[in-house]
DNA sequence: AGCACGCCGACT
DNA sequence: GTCGGCGTGCTC
C-alpha cells in the first residue's frame, strides 16, 4: 500500500497541538500554505505547518482525514514569520492556531487571496484628459470632480476621494459625458528600491546623536539597541537617517509605536522626510485595505511600514531595521487572547531576521534597562535636550493640608495663572474622567457602587449619568439616595470634568482645552483640539494621559499633575516605574529651546524618597533605586513572572480550579506561588476573578512547569465552568 | 471554541 | 408521548 507523507495542520482552535492530515492528489503543499479541512463536523481554514514522514503521526493512522483543498501555491507566512509564531505559541504557551489568526489579516483567515485586489478607482478616460474645465463653470462640483482627477492619474479609491471632498452624484455625470471612468486599479509598479529616498535634507546631528546614528548603520547584522534619550533629545532624528540608511539600501522599514502614538504627527514627519511610499497599519482601516497594505509590505512596495502592536507580524520582502517607538509603552502588550509583547517579539524577529533593532525611549522598562545593563543589548544614550533647552523642573507640591474638595493647591493655581498671564499654556492633568469618582449619600453609608463590579461608578455630570468605568455600565444619576431617600447626596474627588468646570470659574477669560476619552469621542475632535492648542496663545489644557503621549506643544510651559503619586502606593509592584514613566512624560511635554518648563506634582507624599529622586529629573538613578529593591525580592527583571487568571459567576469554582491546578505541581519545582487568591478587584462584569501568580528564580523553571500546568487546567471539570487564561511576563497584576 | 450526544423536567 | 435544558467528550 501507498506510503503517504503527512501533512501537519494548525487549526484555528484553542488547542495547543497540531493537527494530522492526508494530502491531497498533486504535488505536497508547502509549510506556511493555507488549506481547508474538516475537523470534527466543521470545515475550517487551517496552515500546513509541516510536512512529515509517513508514519510520523502518533494518531491513529486510519483515522486520519484528508485535506479538503489547499488555498495558496505560495506561502502566505514565510519562514521568519512561522518560526516567530512557533516561538510565540511556544513562549506564551498559546494555541498556534490563535497565534496565526492573530498574525495575519482578518481576510486571510478566512479563504480569499492572498493578493492585493485592484480597488475600484475613478479616473479620467483619453477623452476627459483633454476636456476643458471651463465648459463645466455651470456646474461647479463636476468641474471641481475632473480638475481633481486630472491631477491623480493613477485614479482615486472612494476613501481618498471622501477625504477630497468628492461625492458620487458629479462622478457619474463625468462618466455620462464619458469623461470619467471607474476601474479596477493598476498595481503600482516598483519604485526603484535605491532611488534617493530623502524629500528634504536631515537635521545636523548632536554628537550623541551622530554617534547612535553611526552604531546603528554600522549593523550589518542582528543587533538590539536601546536608544535611551530625555524627551526633546532627537530620537526622531535618529530614527530618520538610521532608516535613511537602509531606504538608501534598498531596504524597507518597520516601525512599531504606541496605540495612541499614532498620530497625524508622526506620520507626517516620516512622510515629509522620505519620498518613499508609507503604509501606515492603522486601526481605521478596512479588511480590505488592511490586505492590501500587507500585501504591499510583502512585495516590497511599502518601504516603510508604521503601526503599533500587532504589526510586528507584517511580511518584510526586503527587511532592514526594526524601530520601536516609546518601547516602554505597555500598549506593546496585548491584554486579551494572545496576550504577547511586540516589543520582545520585535527583538525576536529582528534575530531571525538578522537585522538591527531599536527600541526608543526616554524611560526604559526596567526589563529593557537590565538587558543593556548586562550587555545583551547596547546602549546609546542621548542625554542633551537640542539646541539650547534645558531640562524641565520638575517640583513637589505638599498638598496633604488640602480640604478634600479641593483638587488645586492656591501654589498650583498661582502657577497656572501666571503662566496665562505670560501668554503661555499650562496643562492640568489628571488620570481619570468625568466628573468626580463616586457619589455619596451624607445621611446613610450610600455609596454610587456598581451592581457588577467591586467599583464605584464616576459621576458624568453632563451626561447626567453614573457611569463603571470597569464594565461600562451606566444609570441615570439619583436625584436622592436609592437607599435613604435622603436628598444630600454629595461627590468626592475630581477627574477631569469637574477640573474642568473648576478652572473656567477660576480664569473665565482663558481658552480651555479638555482631552479625553469622553471629548474625543468623535472622529476627528482630537485633531481638532490639538490644532486648537497649536493656534498658540494662552490657553489651559486639561486631560488624562491622552495628553500626555505622543504629542508635542509648542507654547507649554508648566504641567499640573494631580494624583500622579497614586502609582507610588500600588499594590502592583510596577506602579512606581509606570507612575515616574508617566511623570516624566509629562514633564517633557513642557518647555521648548528657550524656555524652561515646569512640572508641579501635587502630592499627599512629598517625603517619599523615590518621589525626590525623580524629581531631580533623573530616572536612571531612579530606576536604579528600583532595580535594586526588585533584585533583593526576586521580582522582574531578576525573576520570571506567569499569571493564571479564572473567573466565574460564584466566587468559589475560579478559586478551587486555580488551587487544584496548583497542586499538580511538583514541590521542589524551584517556583514560587503567591495565590491562588481574589484578584484585587475581585467582582468585575458580574464575575469573581482570582489569580494565581508563579515567580521563578529563572526562565527557565518558569517554562519548564507550565505545560503540564496548563494541561492541568484544561483536564480540569471546572474549567468549563469557568474562563480563564495564561498570561506570561503580565505587565499589569491587577 | 463549537458542536454532537445524552440524559432529565414541562408542554402540545 | 416530544422539545429542550446544559453537562461532557472530542476534534487529526
Amino acid at each position: 500500500m501507498a506510503q503517504h507523507n503527512l501533512i501537519r495542520v494548525a487549526v484555528p482552535v484553542p488547542l495547543r497541538q497540531l493537527f494530522d492530515y492526508l494530502p491531497v492528489a498533486g504535488p505536497l503543499p508547502e509549510p506556511g500554505c493555507r488549506c481547508e479541512i474538516d475537523f470534527g463536523n466543521r470545515r475550517l481554514t487551517g496552515m500546513v505547518w509541516e510536512v512529515v514522514p509517513p508514519g510520523d503521526s502518533d494518531h491513529d493512522p486510519r483515522k486520519l482525514r484528508p485535506l479538503r483543498q489547499v488555498i495558496d501555491d505560495q506561502p502566505v507566512l514565510d519562514s521568519d514569520l512561522r518560526e516567530l509564531c512557533q516561538r510565540a505559541a511556544q513562549y506564551y504557551q498559546h494555541p498556534i492556531g490563535e497565534v496565526l489568526q492573530t498574525a495575519l489579516p482578518v481576510l486571510l483567515r478566512q479563504n480569499a487571496p492572498a493578493e492585493r485586489q485592484g480597488e475600484l478607482v475613478w479616473r479620467l478616460t483619453a477623452r476627459g484628459r483633454f476636456a476643458d474645465p471651463a465648459q463645466l463653470a455651470r456646474a461647479p462640483r463636476q468641474q471641481q470632480a475632473l480638475v481633481t482627477l486630472a491631477e491623480h492619474p493613477r485614479g482615486l479609491s472612494r476613501p481618498m476621494l471622501t477625504s477630497l471632498g468628492l461625492t458620487s452624484p458629479p462622478l457619474r455625470a463625468l462618466e455620462k459625458k464619458g469623461w470619467a471612468e471607474l476601474v479596477q486599479e493598476q498595481p503600482a509598479e516598483l519604485t526603484d528600491r535605491t532611488a534617493n529616498p530623502l524629500a528634504e535634507p536631515h537635521l545636523a546631528a548632536t554628537p550623541e546623536q551622530d554617534a547612535a546614528i553611526r552604531a546603528i548603520n554600522a549593523s550589518q547584522h542582528f543587533a538590539p539597541f536601546l536608544l535611551d534619550g530625555v524627551t526633546g533629545s532627537g530620537k526622531t532624528e535618529v530614527y530618520l537617517q538610521a532608516m535613511a540608511h537602509q531606504l538608501t539600501a534598498g531596504r524597507q522599514v518597520l516601525v512599531l509605536v504606541p496605540e495612541i502614538g499614532l498620530t497625524p504627527q508622526t506620520i507626517r514627519r516620516f512622510r515629509t522626510r522620505f519620498s518613499v511610499p508609507v503604509t501606515v497599519l492603522h486601526s481605521g482601516l478596512s479588511d480590505r485595505e488592511r490586505l492590501k497594505a500587507w500585501c504591499d509590505a510583502r512585495d516590497g512596495q511599502a518601504r516603510i511600514v508604521l503601526g503599533t502592536r500587532s504589526a510586528i507580524f507584517t511580511p518584510l520582502r526586503h527587511p532592514g531595521l526594526i524601530i520601536v517607538d516609546e518601547a516602554h509603552d505597555n500598549s506593546f502588550k496585548q491584554q486579551d487572547g494572545f496576550r504577547y509583547s511586540a516589543r520582545d517579539l520585535a527583538v525576536w524577529r529582528a534575530q531571525l531576521l538578522d537585522i538591527p533593532v531599536v527600541l526608543g525611549t526616554a524611560t526604559p522598562a526596567l526589563e529593557t534597562l537590565q538587558q543593556a545593563e548586562s550587555g545583551r543589548y547596547r546602549a546609546l544614550r542621548l542625554t542633551h535636550r537640542a539646541g539650547e533647552a534645558k531640562p524641565p523642573v520638575i517640583q513637589l507640591e505638599d498638598c496633604r493640608g488640602l480640604p478634600a474638595d479641593t483638587p488645586l493647591s492656591a501654589r498650583s493655581l498661582d502657577a497656572l495663572g501666571t503662566t496665562l498671564k505670560a501668554n503661555r499654556q499650562a496643562l492640568v492633568f489628571i488620570n481619570r474622567r468625568g466628573y468626580a469618582p463616586m457619589l455619596l449619600c451624607q445621611d446613610c453609608d450610600w455609596q454610587s457602587e456598581c451592581d457588577r463590579c467591586d467599583a464605584h461608578m464616576t459621576w458624568h455630570r453632563a451626561v447626567r449619568e453614573l457611569r463603571c468605568h470597569h464594565c461600562d455600565h451606566r444609570r441615570p444619576v439619583p436625584a436622592r439616595c436609592p437607599q435613604c431617600g435622603s436628598q444630600h447626596l454629595r461627590d468626592m474627588g475630581a477627574g477631569t470634568e469637574k477640573l474642568e468646570s473648576l478652572l473656567r470659574k477660576q480664569f473665565p477669560d482663558t481658552r480651555l482645552i479638555r482631552i479625553d476619552r469622553d471629548t474625543t469621542r468623535r472622529k476627528g475632535s482630537l485633531d481638532a483640539s490639538l490644532e486648537e492648542i497649536q493656534r498658540g496663545g494662552a490657553a489651559l489644557l486639561v486631560g488624562t494621559q491622552m495628553l500626555a503621549k505622543g504629542h508635542h506643544f509648542s507654547e507649554l510651559d508648566l504641567a499640573v499633575m494631580l494624583d500622579a503619586d497614586a502609582g507610588f502606593m500600588s499594590a502592583d509592584f510596577r506602579g512606581p516605574e509606570q507612575a515616574a514613566q508617566l511623570i516624566l512624560q509629562v514633564a517633557g511635554r513642557t518647555g521648548r529651546e528657550d524656555r524652561t518648563g515646569r512640572l508641579l506634582i501635587q502630592t499627599r507624599q512629598p517625603d517619599n524618597p523615590l518621589l525626590q529622586l525623580l524629581c531631580q529629573g533623573n530616572y536612571h538613578r531612579f530606576a536604579e533605586q528600583l532595580l535594586s529593591e526588585r533584585r533583593q525580592t526576586g521580582l522582574p527583571p531578576f525573576g520570571f513572572l506567569a499569571l493564571v487568571r479564572a473567573e466565574s459567576l460564584q466566587p468559589q469554582p475560579a478559586l478551587t480550579l486555580l488551587q487544584e491546578a496548583s497542586e499538580t505541581l511538583p514541590l521542589d519545582s524551584g517556583l514560587q506561588l503567591l495565590g491562588p487568591i481574589p484578584a484585587p478587584m475581585e467582582r468585575r462584569q458580574g464575575r469573581y476573578r482570582s489569580q494565581l501568580l508563579l515567580l521563578a528564580p529563572t526562565r527557565g523553571i518558569l517554562h519548564r512547569h507550565l505545560p503540564a500546568l496548563l494541561d492541568a487546567l484544561y483536564a480540569h471539570p471546572l474549567s468549563r465552568k469557568c474562563r480563564w487564561h495564561l498570561d506570561v511576563d503580565p505587565t499589569d497584576l491587577l
